[in-house]
DNA sequence: CAGAATCCCATTCGATACTG
DNA sequence: CAGTATCGAATGGGATTCTG
C-alpha cells in the first residue's frame, strides 16, 4: 500500500485545527475503531482480530494496521521466542482510546435504534462492562469473576470505582461464566433473559459461587433511550 | 438521493451490537460528526454549515443531512414567518453527541501530530472551550464573557463546575473578545501566542474587563502530549 | 498462517451547471 | 439561497492468487 502523502493525511480530510477531525482522520475509517477495540484488552494477532470481526477482509485490515501503526496509535511487535508470533499491540495513545469508544458506546446505547441481541466479540462485551457498571457499588463485590467466551479467558476484579478487566485463566475466580458466544451472556446481562434458560437452552454454565455471580451482573445496565 | 435499505444501514456496514459499531454507523462518514459539532450550539442554514466546513461541497452535506436525519440525529425545520428559511437543528439524541465529540477532542489534543494552529470555524472554538476548561476553576469567574468572531457571536457564563455557552449577543458581557477568525483567539488561549502581539498584528480586539478576559483564558490549556 | 499483489467492479467525490 | 442533476475521476472493497 503507498503510503498517504503526510500533508493531507487519508487523500483529501478537512484540514482543521478541531480535534473532532483530527481523530476521525485518524480512527473515523470503516473498521478502523472496531480493530482498536479488539487491541483494547491486549496484544492480538492479525487472524485473532480477523476472527473477531466478521465481514473484515484480509485486505482491508491490512491496510488498516498499516495506517494505525502511521498514525501511531498501535505497533506490530514479534513476540519472543518461542511462540515467535506477530503480534499488534496499542501505543499508550491507542490505549487513550479507550474513553472514547465508552463514550461511543453510551451513546449509541442510548439509541432507541440500537438493538442489543447482535452477535459481538469478546472483547467487545468486556469491554462494555466496564461502561455500563454501576462505579458506586462495584466496591460492594467482593470475589473474582471469570469470563469464558468461546476459546478467550477474562478476569474481572471489581474494585471501589473501578472494574479492571485483563485476560487470563479463570482458575483464581470466584464464579465463572462458560459461553461459546458472548451474545449469550449479553443477553442475559443486558436483555434480562432468565440466566436458567440461558443455561437451558444456550450452552450457558455458570460456575463457582453463583450469589456472587448474580449480584455482579446486576451492576450493569442499558441507559433510558432517547428520542 | 436514493434511500438506504434500512437492513444494511449505510451499505454493508458491521452487523454488530458493540456500540462502537453502532455509532460509527451513524456517524462515522466523513464530516459527519463534524456537521453534527457545527450544530451543536444551535440550529444553522445549510448555507452556514457550508461555509463553516471549507472543502464540503453542496452534494456531500446534502447527503449527509438526509443520513443524519433519517438516523434521527437532527431534524429540519422551517423557521416561523418572517424568516421562513430553513434550519436543521439536533434532536435531543443528537445533542447527546457532545460528550463523544469532547471525548474526541481531548484524546487527538493528546497527539504529538495535532496542530492547533490549523483554521478551525467558531463553533469548534466554543465548544473546545467547554472541552479544555478546568472546571475546578470555572466558579472562580465571576462575569460574562463574550466572543465575536467574524459575524458569529457567543456568550459564556461560567459558573461553579459548567461553562454554559450559547449564543447571543455581546451586550451583555462584561468582557469580549472580537476577531475575524477563531484561529487567532485559539493562538492566543492554545498555542500561548502573546495577546498584544494578537492585538496589533492579527485584528483581535478585547474590550471590556481585560482582567477578566485573562483570568478567563487562563482556565484553559491542552493536555500533555502522550507517546 | 500473515500478509502482499492483482484485478475489477461499485461507490463516492468534486466540479460544474442548473432550478424553484 | 437551498438545493438537484450530471459526469468523469478517484477510491474502496471483495475475490482470488501468490509467497515466505
Amino acid at each position: 500500500m503507498k503510503l498517504q502523502n503526510e500533508t493531507k493525511g487519508h487523500g483529501k480530510w478537512y484540514g482543521d485545527a478541531c480535534g473532532t477531525a483530527f481523530a476521525m482522520e485518524l480512527v473515523g475509517e470503516r473498521w478502523s475503531l472496531l480493530i482498536v477495540r479488539e487491541l483494547m484488552l491486549g496484544a492480538r494477532r492479525f487472524s485473532d482480530i480477523r476472527a473477531s470481526l466478521p465481514g473484515l477482509s484480509a485486505k482491508v485490515l491490512t491496510e488498516r494496521l498499516a495506517s494505525l501503526e502511521e498514525a501511531g496509535v498501535l505497533i506490530r511487535r514479534q513476540l519472543p521466542p518461542p511462540g515467535k508470533v506477530q503480534v499488534y499491540e496499542l501505543t499508550e495513545w491507542g490505549s487513550a482510546t479507550e474513553p472514547l469508544i465508552q463514550e461511543l458506546g453510551r451513546w449509541a446505547a442510548k439509541s432507541s435504534a440500537h438493538d442489543p441481541t447482535l452477535p459481538l466479540s469478546p472483547v467487545s462485551l468486556m469491554l462494555s462492562l466496564r461502561t455500563m457498571a454501576d462505579y458506586v457499588r462495584t466496591g460492594t463485590i467482593v470475589g473474582k469473576v471469570g469470563f469464558v467466551i468461546g476459546d478467550e479467558s477474562f478476569l474481572v476484579e471489581p474494585g471501589p470505582g473501578e472494574l479492571p478487566i485483563r485476560r487470563g485463566e479463570v482458575k483464581e475466580a470466584d464464579a465463572v461464566f462458560r459461553a461459546p458466544d458472548a451474545v449469550i451472556i449479553a443477553g442475559g446481562i443486558y436483555a434480562g433473559m432468565p440466566w436458567d434458560e440461558l443455561e437451558q437452552e444456550a450452552g450457558l454454565v455458570i460456575e463457582g459461587d453463583r450469589d456472587l455471580a448474580m449480584r455482579f451482573v446486576a451492576l450493569f445496565s442499558l441507559p433510558d433511550k432517547l428520542a
